[in-house]
DNA sequence: CGATAAACGAGACGGTACGTCTGGTCTTGTG
DNA sequence: CACAAGACCAGACGTACCGTCTCGTTTATCG
């Protein structure tokens, strides 16, 4: 009853981060991944459904992209902090890797939903709690659809990194937060 | 001096449209465009750089996603006509066709420049324009960036589109359109 | 270790035959072969290095060209039906395959290789040893020399073969053997 | 009325010759003549049945294998002269053209037609002659089967270039005519 | 001598096959 | 019995030529 090689796991984790900063998502294939790693394309597919699976654990378990939320200070700035520091990271070959994710997603609903689930989801979560709090706290006015001034704050930097027809540029923080609280109405 | 054959391009054209009905457009291959045109693959490769392009192409002349923006009504109504009108559209296979475009642009710069010269600019500079009448007509105030403020209205659509995590629905129109207009602070 | 496929490999000599019925070995190709053996192309390609090598691979597996050296006769005689029995071979199919092989050679030194040594040197070496027999039983003149003999009586088959400007005719191992054994000279 | 272009037909020729020097008649295509030439594919499809054709003119307007048979010598004097004289020729680019082209014959009747009509059959005519000579002057016996003697002379010097198993070496000629005079019977 | 028909260069066309690459499955020892 | 190694079928890739087919544009008689 052989069971799973953790060796293996991690060297096919390996490789696949290594080959990802020489090419992209869908140039890269599992024969490479095989060969770079030293192991063959049954172990592979055994364990992981899709190219993409592979290319999501590895992300995860390397921790590309990290963003914690600062404790303690006025929600505007927390937020302030956190957008920036996600466009800091996004402007680093992480921000390809994610967008490459993001691309393979749309052929693969597995892929899209394991994304979601073990990148995205949490992260928003975190954020809502933290507009929750503003609400509480009165920086936010009651009744603010939180989920959707969410959307509006995020999406764009996403869309940037997808489009690429504006440069992440951290000084979106304060614009967005500024228009976003202040609204458009004379 | 034995010109291009109009007969040719929209039968290649025409092709690729039914494929994409039937598969996506990473599955799509020049090959299958070939057979199913009746025409040499050589004929795709002469005229067009890339798959993507042959896409792009296929989208412009079929299914052209029409968003008009409804003049003489007040900006704020005109912009939740035309961000209705988008939504709907999105939720055709048209969307999905997007969805991968931009996918695959991803991997290729001249695809996405050629999707964005074709298909995003002219949009976006149509809805800059209505909210510049905006600012104008007094109905939005002055000193704001009329450039982030369509950012933060459309992408959202395009998030909802690509993640999925949202449905696309048109109600999205009057809550964001409220949000923009009169702010989150209390 | 995954070792070859006899399958495959009989398949695909099986297939070669076939097709060689049907056309010439410059029509054959690697894509026919491969769809009539119901086999990838890279499996012919991983184990032959050129289309003329599948082609002598199948020639010497099914049609090997049989032209055996009756013992216990008189040199004369063993020579006689040896080219008589080549001469009604190349008559057949299998002839026109030859000279197909030997027009391939021209242009793949290595395909000349492996013809003539499978096919070929053992075919002259068994007629060289013949003559040697000849010699040692005084049914040839000392001091000739054997291998130009071996040349000038089969030379002629070939080029007849290849160029068709006399039939194949059986009567010519008779006239050949008299001219090479009384000579010319008065 | 528009006549043949005689510039067209030598630019052809020419630039078949030229192209010959760097491939073989395998590798030459038609639209590389054409382009080499600066004609027009159409120009080559009209005059010429196929590229062999071409190549068959090109080497008879260029190339030439010229070997002379000198009169006023004994029989066996001039053939030994002409057979050295072929020999040498043969070892030149000229005879991997020969071969060649005789590979080429193999899959095309009306070009082995042509190239026998051209090339060979005035030469072997001559030969014949020569031997015919031979038997008048009782320098050859009478009663030789004197097309069969020439064959059994040339065929291995032909056999020589296809197969490469012997040098094509001048000697031959003196053996050869040494084996033909005399036999081989003790 | 000007019309007219052919031969011309250029090159696009529908195709076939090339040799390479990858996908995903199956097979064969090894540890 | 999970593994590495890698052979297997399948089929798309982008390229090279095939032989056919317009295109205008020379030419070169012939009416």
């Amino acid at each position: 009853m052989a069971s799973r090689s953790e060796e293996s796991r991690s060297a096919i984790l390996g490789a696949t981060v290594e080959l990802l900063d020489e090419t992209t998502v869908q140039k890269l294939s599992i024969e490479a991944i095989a060969k770079r790693a030293g192991v063959g394309k049954t172990t592979i597919y055994r364990w992981w459904p899709s190219k993409a699976a592979v290319v999501i654990d590895a992300f995860m378990e390397h921790h590309l992209v990290k963003t914690p939320i600062p404790p303690d200070v006025p929600v505007r700035d927390a937020l302030r902090s956190h957008l920036r520091s996600l466009i800091r990271q996004y402007r680093s070959p992480a921000g390809r890797l994610v967008a490459q994710i993001i691309a393979e997603s749309q052929y693969d609903p597995s892929t899209l939903q394991d994304f979601r689930g073990r990148f995205w989801d949490g992260r928003r979560e975190a954020v809502h709690e933290l507009l929750e709090r503003g609400v509480r706290a009165g920086e936010i006015r009651k009744g603010v659809d939180v989920d959707l001034l969410v959307e509006m704050l995020y999406s764009p930097i996403y869309l940037r990194l997808l489009f690429g027809y504006q440069p992440l540029s951290e000084s979106y923080a304060d614009s967005a937060l500024g228009l976003a609280f202040d609204g458009v109405a004379p």
